[in-house]
DNA sequence: TAATTCACTGAAACCGGTTTCAGTAAAGCC
DNA sequence: GGCTTTACTGAAACCGGTTTCAGTGAATTA
């Protein structure tokens, strides 16, 4: 005889309903109190509840909630690719100040698959997600948001989207660009390239090899013999790197070669390739490169990079988001962050005996 | 005039009803050509449900179903610390055969406070996850399993719970050890420390410095001149890591000293400790730590590393969930997974001239 | 004292689906 | 032809909440 109100099994976790029953009240006085503790809830009563609620370890269902409200208390972050360490950090970031904003992130991974960004736009979109953090490539997002996601707020996180109007955080890609570029000439490096990944529309990368080359062209650089050049590193093929590298440096000639790299990936490859050539990092190549790690002090001589505040990013990010999801309605706003330099040894020219 | 029912707005999902009523049939009849497409339903009306389908371009709102029908395609992954590579390592192998399998993950970050612990599984549950994926310290976790998610599957990745009965992968921890110990020993070292990060109940670092010490006591070895000991590195005490390995080396003497460092953060924490004294990787202390990453290669002369099969382990843990899931009843699995030794300088005790 | 107002509570509808149950028409059977 | 199957469909209840609407008794007002 199963009593189905009672407790069909040592499982279920207890609804509104039992609390009701056991209270004496009705739900909508049980959701009341719940909501609007402040309000129209007699001493008595309000007691009764609070106390049914106790007993049973009653907490009401977000799914239900979801469903009456339309609001879920879940944000939905997607990000290009969870293996790439400037990707976690955000991840955290954004993780940290959800949680404290009593928000859950549901996580959709691309796998670096650019297809994939509308199926998960319309995924998180099903489970009602109340906003979006995206950092992805941008290619096919723009309609499917306008589409699936209509009304709901978005931030772009490092990679804006083409003609989409969100708010906007990254960082100062500009001048970290030029704070390892002034970095490495102080140092004496005069012949650079600038390697990035494939940069076909990626916002930052596209950014980065452009602020690069504005530095490149300004006459301050060019009185003093400076020259750069740029070179988009392709994973699968490490000789086109090498090459890169052997002619950067027969065009130095005399003068140093240096390196910067648009993140740690790419920098961890042409460390790579310097190993593979044979070549010492610093003395007999620069390099300062996008993105500090745990290990950048220790391989080689140290690698010289440009830290992002990553953890920042990705608090500012859900933060706006969760501004936005209280209502505050602001034109899109952009955000950038300062990187900052760290100096190590593989921009040291000379090893100090 | 809000017409309530024909698309109030630009943005609204279409529901079950409007396609109902586009179709002209009931809310029934759609969801049973959703649901058991293949039984029950004449050729006439199902082209028509499915045509109005196409034109709504509807999708069930998972929300609903869930709260319908308890099962929400939902998995809980609870990780202690996303900063740690393997943590990230994991969850991309799960996230990738959850997508594959139709489900998506709710993150829930512990950030290394095991008292969070109980709150992730109730707030996961709250949300109807249908099982969990555990990386977490299990301090207090078996209580509010057994409360909050009673009888929702669980997958313990790397760390075991205190008497809890579930299914758990994890790397062949012992074997593992033996593999470095092995190397070491092989290449000439012959006082050993492990360096674990504090044991107190966390399983993985419990069986691998037992491991080690079992090595250690094993006659094959001991009759060989070897001794070994452990040491506990706590994160913001360098000083404390110094003097071990300073006492270390004395111990050693005439002898070669190496370290078996428990992951990736110990070892760059005793590469630092290394780089502090002066001392050179190889030459004048071995190194063989756990986790392969791909900054391993280019640390000093090459880190020596207990390669995990991260992916792997994820993507197992996310398939024995899923096994379960699909209601397969078995008595609680063990898989061990064996590391891979990817030797590098740092366990070359002589420069090669 | 009768008529209002006020403060509080419950019944019922609803969110968007699934599922049971009942009903209808066509087909099968005697 | 009348009765039972059979095949298909719709009305309604339900999942666990929120919210509207109506109702009750006490307090206020006339």
């Amino acid at each position: 005889m199963p009593a189905k109100s009672t407790s069909k099994n040592a499982a279920a976790r207890a609804t509104i309903a039992d609390v009701a029953r056991a209270a004496g009240v009705s739900k909508a006085t049980v959701s009341r109190f719940l909501n609007h503790r402040d309000t129209l809830l007699s001493k008595d009563i309000a007691t009764r509840v609070e106390v049914a609620i106790a007993g049973l370890a009653y907490s009401p269902s977000p799914m239900a909630q979801a469903l009456k409200r339309g609001r879920s208390r879940l944000i939905g972050l997607v990000v290009a690719d969870v293996t790439n360490p400037f990707s976690v950090a955000v991840l955290r970031g954004a993780e940290k100040a959800c949680q404290q904003a009593g928000y859950l992130l549901m996580l959709f991974n691309l796998g670096n698959d650019g297809q994939r960004e509308k199926e998960a736009i319309e995924t998180l979109t099903a489970y009602q997600v109340e906003g979006f953090i995206l950092n992805t490539l941008g290619r096919d997002a723009t309609a499917s948001i306008e589409a699936a996601g209509h009304g709901k707020p978005v931030v772009l996180v490092d990679r804006r989207h083409q003609g989409m109007q969100s708010d906007f955080v990254s960082l100062d890609n500009a001048g970290a660009v030029r704070l390892g570029v002034d970095h490495l000439v102080a140092a004496g490096y005069r012949e650079l390239l600038f390697v990035s990944e494939p940069i076909k529309e990626v916002s930052s990368r596209e950014e980065r090899a452009r602020a690069f080359r504005n530095c490149m062209a300004e006459s301050d650089y060019a009185c003093d013999g400076l020259h750069g050049s740029t070179f988009e590193a392709v994973a699968d093929d490490p000789d086109g790197l090498d090459e890169a590298l052997r002619s950067l440096r027969a065009r130095a000639g005399q003068r140093l070669a240096g390196v910067v790299s648009s993140n740690a990936v790419v920098t961890l490859r042409v460390v790579a390739a310097l190993a593979r050539l044979g070549w010492r990092l610093g003395t007999d190549m620069g390099l300062v490169g996008f993105d500090e790690t745990e290990w950048s002090p220790y391989v080689g001589p140290g690698l010289s990079t440009i830290a992002q505040p990553t953890d920042e990013l990705g608090r500012i990010a859900a933060d706006c988001l969760i501004e936005r999801l209280k209502g505050v309605t602001l034109p899109p706003r952009q955000i950038l962050l300062s990187g900052r330099l760290v100096p190590r040894g593989s921009s040291v020219p000379f090893t100090q005996a």
